[in-house]
DNA sequence: ATGACAACCTGTGGGC
DNA sequence: TGCCCACAGGTTGTCA
């Protein structure tokens, strides 16, 4: 389910409830997610107290007065608060219980996802991460120069996390679609007007997404934890065979790169 | 360095 | 109804 916005979103649920208070107890119920939850991860959480929550690209990190929880959602996880009572349904991996009674929750049906403990606030997993796109360093200038020696498709190229982290498949295909750029256009040759386009596409996109997350999603306790974009409207993912909104004429185009849908307007994108 | 692709999993929906 | 297949919002690792 997650991407960028929804991670951002889901931190922003769960910091009032976690922020301060201390981890009473961890249940892990399934180890086996991206990476195997090592034996000693319950015990070293146990008594940490969360100063602080953060997000890079579509990592969550919670700071605690001595080392600090990773957390990565995969393709189809989610975290959110319970009461204590609450029963665990299936899927249901791990438990971080704390000192105000609630239960931050963690449900992964893939197990793509992945939970570090961090000694200290560096991980492997963080080194060679591209720029946040909501930054003021990420524009039009800055793709295009990363651009230079990319024949690959700009799909894949503001895809690829070591550019820019967070646009997955479904913004990719929306902020091309914006910017009027076909997906399969080999990124070295777009120009440097149209990557100011399509940075400040992305960043729209994003943006409008998050703020939309935070309407549905604002209970996360007893909440039932969906994704809050849904509600905002696509103009081509999932839309392929339609017609394009913008033109009216058109049926957008389905195609697949990379083993991912790609869908666009073969008019308003070039 | 770049790029293509398999791999890790389960759930769902469409076609027959 | 059931079965089989394609596909799903991500990322890493391997190999050419």
């Amino acid at each position: 389910m997650p991407e960028l916005p929804e991670v951002e979103t889901t931190r922003r649920g769960i910091e009032p409830h976690v922020l301060g208070h201390k981890v009473a107890s961890v249940i892990v119920r399934d180890r086996r997610l991206r990476w195997a939850i090592p034996p000693g991860f319950e015990t070293q959480l146990v008594g940490r107290t969360i100063t602080g929550t953060r997000r890079r690209a579509k990592y969550l990190l919670m700071d605690s007065d001595s080392g600090c929880l990773l957390v990565h959602l995969g393709m189809a996880g989610s975290l959110r608060m319970v009461a204590p009572d609450e029963q665990p349904r299936k899927h249901d991996h791990v438990d971080i219980e704390f000192d105000n009674g609630l239960v931050l929750r963690y449900h992964d049906p893939r197990r793509f996802g992945s939970m570090h403990w961090l000694t200290g606030s560096a991980h492997p997993l963080l080194d060679h991460l591209g720029l946040e796109p909501l930054l003021d360093a990420f524009d039009g200038a800055y793709l295009y120069q990363q651009a230079r020696r990319r024949g690959s498709a700009i799909k894949l190229f503001i895809m690829d996390a070591k550019v820019v982290v967070g646009v997955g498949n479904i913004y990719a295909n929306e902020a091309l679609f914006m910017a009027g750029i076909r997906p399969d256009r080999p990124a070295n040759k777009v120009s440097k007007a149209r990557y100011e386009a399509l940075a400040m596409a992305i960043k729209d996109v994003l943006a409008t997404a998050i703020d939309v997350g935070g309407t549905t999603l604002r209970d996360f306790v007893g909440g039932d934890g969906k994704a809050g974009y849904f509600a905002q409207s696509l103009q081509v993912y999932g839309r392929g065979g339609e017609f394009c909104y913008r033109c009216k004429v058109k049926r957008l185009k389905e195609i697949r790169q990379s083993n991912r849908a790609s869908v666009f307007c073969i008019t308003c994108q070039r």
